[in-house]
DNA sequence: GCCGTTTTCGGCCCGACTGTTTTCAGTCG
């Protein structure tokens, strides 16, 4: 059983106990194993086998007994008696906002609703404000969750997202009235989808900021606005709140608003032990009530003697206790990359020709880029023969004498075929100056096929990168049954770079896997499979999620010179 | 249900807002 599922499975359970009225730390226990699992690159069966489920964080004698139960059968007896003593469209509710556990409860014990269906019905009845507790407000209120929950589209691609957010502080930053502007919440630990975007303001003159915020003309409709805080949905259905704060308070608020929440938590118990209280409005002693700190951000960290934490690891994921070791990671910036080392032209499926995308690249300060348009059986995306692979090969030799020294390099998507052999023979991939390696079909093979199969190709002397490892495609694909723990360890053996794929809807390698190949020495290769120049931008969510993996510039192939890239790329 | 440089038992983050209440419960981020 994957992480995943058992996930879900403790999700649930987290979900049921809440609005069985529970105690609430038990539910938190739950939910902390959740997002544990979440994080942790190595499969539970692997760890189970090897060593004790109790050394994972927040795994117990009763949650290591449970997943113990799940691995061996299956089932969990616990869950399954929890699923019968709960309707299960209940848990459903709680997904709209204004209901939470209390009151999907009382409207089961009530009404006997089963079902966000059910509870539309009893709203347009008026059936709920009779109810104890409730009134026509509630009622309101629950009718407008119901229709946002309709209307909602779940989470944002972060390439989207934060353009749409950007082009709001830079219409905000050109007023006067406006100090300081950041924005905070997920979109600012760049997670790779965004619920919703915050934004934060300091000003005199509030009232002036809200009024131009909320004449933004991408906006489809006004939730809440006043003095200090604002909410609209977006066209698109993203929702965005801008909140004004005080000069003093912006660095503590930033650092709240900015979580993430079990970060934060993880904070302010660290602050209870040393006498101090944080929040949105600063860092208080708790005897005196003397504020110590809220002006800046790096004073909120520096009152619990831990250096200036970057938004993009703030997750709760060992980043406190770096700090407190002083072993934080100088993470890499997008200035430290010298290339972009995937990219395709419209000899396959690319609208650009090489000269124009080696224009661009050279726009961005690059060294170089390299050319990797599709083999010859990916029909469908224009996949290049033999034949053609050599014309393009001549070409970009031509390319790059006009543009020294600044370098094409000549490469290829090789297709992973579904027996785990190469698209093209080695004799023509040695050819190349860089051969990324990927898998376009067959993803539906079982873990060991498939994991198999991608090994095999590792093991190619000629293949330098695995292109998107997982193959996962945000909103539209999982993620292939591939063992990464596997591929990982064959990447370390055979010396093979690992893609961290920088288009929006990949980013594949994700944040878990980043830090787990820096952790094995492997080293990570940004590409951002650009099919037109202008998404060679994407290059900054790349950037952003190799961040989240803790990586700095020495984990990344394409943060050498041209020269020191050129050497490394040969000796293999 | 977890966890321990104050603890193997008794803690477990913090405040705003809203609506329904006359002092607070529920929800949210």
């Amino acid at each position: 059983m994957r992480n995943s599922e058992i996930a879900l499975i403790f999700n649930q359970i987290a979900d049921i106990l809440e609005i069985k009225g529970e105690n609430p730390f038990r539910v938190r226990a739950y939910q902390k194993v959740v997002r544990v699992l979440e994080s942790l690159a190595e499969e539970v069966e692997e760890i189970y086998q090897t060593r004790e489920l109790k050394n994972i964080p927040g795994v117990g004698e009763g949650i290591a007994r449970k997943i113990e139960e799940l691995l061996t059968t299956g089932k969990l007896q616990y869950y399954e008696e929890l699923k019968e003593s709960v309707p299960s469209g209940l848990v459903e509710l709680l997904s709209i906002s204004e209901v939470g556990p209390r009151t999907a409860s009382l409207l089961h014990k009530e009404l006997g609703i089963k079902s966000v269906k059910d509870l539309e019905k009893a709203v347009r009845k008026h059936r709920i404000k009779d109810l104890p507790g409730m009134g026509e407000k509630t009622e309101e209120n629950i009718l407008r969750g119901i229709e946002l929950l309709k209307r909602r589209k779940g989470r944002m691609l972060l390439g989207k997202a934060y353009p749409l957010a950007q082009s709001i502080i830079d219409s905000l930053k050109k007023l006067s009235e406006v100090d300081r502007i950041s924005s905070a919440g997920s979109l600012r630990r760049m997670k790779e989808t965004i619920g919703d975007i915050d934004i934060l303001v300091t000003s005199k003159k509030p009232a002036k900021v809200m009024e131009v915020f909320l004449s933004l003309p991408q906006i489809a409709e006004v939730l809440a606005s006043g003095e200090t805080k604002s909410s609209v949905i977006m066209e698109g259905g993203l929702q965005v709140d801008v909140r004004v704060v005080k000069p003093d308070s912006f660095g503590a608020a930033l650092q709240y608003f900015t979580g993430s929440k079990p970060h934060n938590i993880k904070l302010r118990e660290l602050a209870n032990k040393r006498g101090l209280k944080i929040n949105e409005y600063g860092v208080f002693k708790i005897k005196s009530g003397k504020k110590v700190a809220g002006r800046k951000e790096e004073d909120v960290y520096a009152t619990l003697n831990l250096p200036y934490i970057p938004p993009e690891l703030r997750e709760e994921r060992g980043e406190i206790e770096a700090g407190q070791e002083g072993s934080l990671p100088k993470l890499i910036s997008l200035k430290s990359i010298k290339g972009d080392l995937h990219v395709h032209s419209k000899w396959s499926d690319g609208s650009d020709a090489i000269m124009e995308l080696a224009e661009a690249a050279r726009k961005l300060k690059y060294q170089y880029i390299a050319i990797c348009d599709h083999s010859k059986s990916l029909g469908v995306a224009g996949g290049l023969s033999e034949r053609d692979l050599e014309r393009q090969i001549a070409e970009i030799r031509k390319v790059n004498e006009k543009l020294h020294p600044f370098r094409v390099l000549a490469g290829s998507e090789v297709d992973i075929r579904s027996d785990g052999r190469l698209d093209f023979e080695d004799d023509i991939l040695k050819e190349l100056d860089i051969v990324i390696a990927a898998i376009h079909t067959g993803f539906k093979q079982d873990r060991e096929t498939i994991t198999n199969r991608i090994i095999k190709a590792m093991k190619n002397k000629f293949v330098h990168v695995l292109a998107h490892p997982t193959g996962r495609v945000l909103h539209e694909r999982e993620p292939y049954q591939v063992d990464m723990e596997a591929i990982i360890k064959e990447a370390k053996r055979t010396g093979t770079f690992l893609e961290l794929n920088a288009f929006p809807a990949r980013l594949d390698l994700n944040d878990v896997h980043c830090r787990r190949a820096r952790e094995e020495g492997v080293m990570v290769t940004l590409g951002t499979d650009a099919h037109h120049k202008m998404q060679l931008d994407s290059m900054y969510y790349g950037v952003a999620t190799a961040r989240r993996g803790w990586l700095e510039d020495k984990d990344i192939l394409n943060t050498l010179s041209l020269k020191e890239l050129l050497k490394i790329l040969k000796r293999n």
